[in-house]
DNA sequence: TCAAGGCAGGCAAGCGGTTGCCATTCCTGA
DNA sequence: TCAGGAATGGCAACCGCTTGCCTGCCTTGA
């Protein structure tokens, strides 16, 4: 077969050339490869020694073609360049290296529609995915972990294993801390009405405040971007009110901008808590006092719960779990003003 | 075949579900769905409805393993939480999927030996690749680019098609920038030492400086981190020069909050001056002058480049684009103090 | 001593496409 | 009228690997 392309792919060494070389059959060399207990030690390490001489790399397709197993992870985010997925990038890519799985990123485009088409056309070529912030509905997120190993990611669905981020309690600190500072009206700067984390902290947050008998309002939604930090700071400056927890650290950092631009103080006059402890919250200006959730660590506990779903043919042990989240208070936030 | 797994994936439809619908020929789908014009315009409009009837997916791997086409194209990224790959991300995205193709995203951890060794394993799962700031020896590279199609990032090497950023009239205009405000020195903070754009950054400042008959200093390397800036900050300060150009954002915004730490105010006291203005160098403190680089239009034309090169067998047209960048200045640059 | 069973290896049938080559049919121009 | 060729479709051989099943042989234990 000759090949028209300008470079020449040297004919790459497969399981025959080994066969050949040992004097085995391809189907031992393959169990030898693949299925170690299966073969006698002595033939195994010969046949290891020779691949190795060769330099043989398996053919993935071939393998995944019989199989059906492609040692392929794919890990679906719904913005690539949102620094909030930094973590969970690294976590994951970290732990599926160590498990020898490839990583596949994908960017959803914050499309539900996107993201399920992806997913369908991509089940024969992954062996599960991780849903970072899905957009898809619950029952459409259901009927797809029928079909594919699933773990979502900062997203509680019956029936999908999860693993979310505690942002209840992380919102009850960041309320208590405004509360404490003396702020008597808090109000939150709402993200995309189609994400579960966005309702899931507006939640906490009427929550919280009910405890302490305080009026809470919500503003929005916005688009999670920078960009609409201006938007939301004009409308948070029209309540009057001191005090806001906004959807995200982009959203706040966004926000800030804008306050300054206004000549409002942060934290003089009013006080900004973000979500995520992303980066740059630590040197935007003022730094974000904000929830920092061990997002990384997330990505390496759904990777596991992913691979232990793979391996083991048995069932999730566990359906979801639930990490930890902590306020950390930076110069964004201070007392109300008298 | 029984399926052990809790999950049951159900049998994909194939080419030969439609060839058995249609009455057809499997190599007549085949060809139907892939190769247009080789069958007759009634009967591929009757393959495609039915394909889309059944919904058919084409099986990537059984595609591959034949073909050799893979439709996937590697995007080897040194650090994905790096923000200053975020617009090259965006960008080899975009243009990837627009033109149906999967982008495989990878970070090499700043390791030559990682990057060369996923390239060689990966070489039968892709088309081609994309190296942005590849750590590898020009002639590894060189040698690489004969066995698979590669577009390099912001390296230049002979026998490799590249982007790259016109990093020197950037940073001659940067030099040229500071040396206006009156500053009589200009420090270099050097990146990684095996990062050609640092070198190429360097031999560029010295070029400038020496046109003015100003001298120039070079400290470092410093791992391109914001970690690293508090050290470059410190040895910035410990040579009494008040100006710096960074190799990159990170480290700068690195040094901005040390430099604040330790007193010294910039731009009063020390200007400094980035490199790439990526995500952060608008709103750290004080904001980051800055050379911008369109990196997300490197990635854009890398990917063209490279589809190109795929499509027609014609070698390339032309071996490198150089793109422009700007000085974009911001707070942290300001008159020499006197 | 011999049946039963385990171990190790080989055979061959795929997995789902692609593609070189061949057979038909029909059109074209001399 | 007929050779030559374009258009269209089918056949079958792969691509490289996995795996169900079979065979031969060696252990074991009754």
């Amino acid at each position: 077969m000759d090949n028209r392309d300008s470079v020449q792919r040297p004919r790459r060494v497969t399981i025959n050339d080994i066969a050949e070389a040992t004097g085995f059959a391809a189907s031992t060399v393959s169990r030898a490869l693949s299925r170690p207990g299966r073969v006698n030690a002595a033939t195994r390490e010969r046949i290891v020694a020779v691949a190795r001489e060769l330099s043989y790399v398996p053919n993935t397709h071939a393998r995944a073609l019989t199989s059906g197993r492609t040692e392929t992870v794919a890990v679906l985010v719904s913005d690539v360049t949102n620094p909030f997925y930094f973590g969970l990038i690294r976590g994951t890519q970290h732990q599926l290296k160590a498990a020898g799985y490839a990583h596949l990123l994908i960017d959803t485009e914050n499309s539900g529609e996107l993201e399920s088409h992806v997913l369908s056309k991509m089940r024969q070529s992954i062996d599960g995915a991780i849903l970072a912030t899905s957009r898809l509905s619950r029952r459409l997120l259901a009927a797809l972990a029928t079909e594919l190993p699933l773990v979502a990611v900062n997203r509680m669905v019956r029936g999908v294993e999860s693993v979310v981020l505690d942002s209840p309690s992380g919102v009850a600190q960041a309320a208590e801390h405004l509360i404490s500072l003396g702020h008597s009206e808090i109000v939150y700067m709402s993200g995309p009405e189609n994400s579960w984390a966005n309702e899931a902290r507006w939640r906490s947050l009427v929550a919280a405040a009910a405890r302490h008998g305080l009026p809470v309002r919500r503003l929005g939604p916005f688009p999670a971007g920078r960009m609409s930090g201006s938007a939301a700071a004009d409308a948070l400056i029209n309540t009057r009110a001191t005090a806001c927890i906004a959807f995200n650290d982009l959203l706040a950092i966004g926000m800030l901008t804008r306050l300054r631009e206004r000549g409002l103080g942060v934290p003089g006059e009013i006080s900004v808590v973000g979500c995520d402890d992303m980066f740059g919250a630590d040197f935007c200006h003022p730094t974000l006092t904000t929830l920092a959730a061990p997002i990384e660590q997330a990505g390496r506990v759904a990777v596991s719960m992913l691979l232990a779903r793979l391996h083991d043919s048995a069932p999730a042990t566990r359906q979801s779990a639930v990490l930890p989240t902590h306020l950390i208070v930076r110069e964004s936030t201070g007392p109300a003003p008298r």
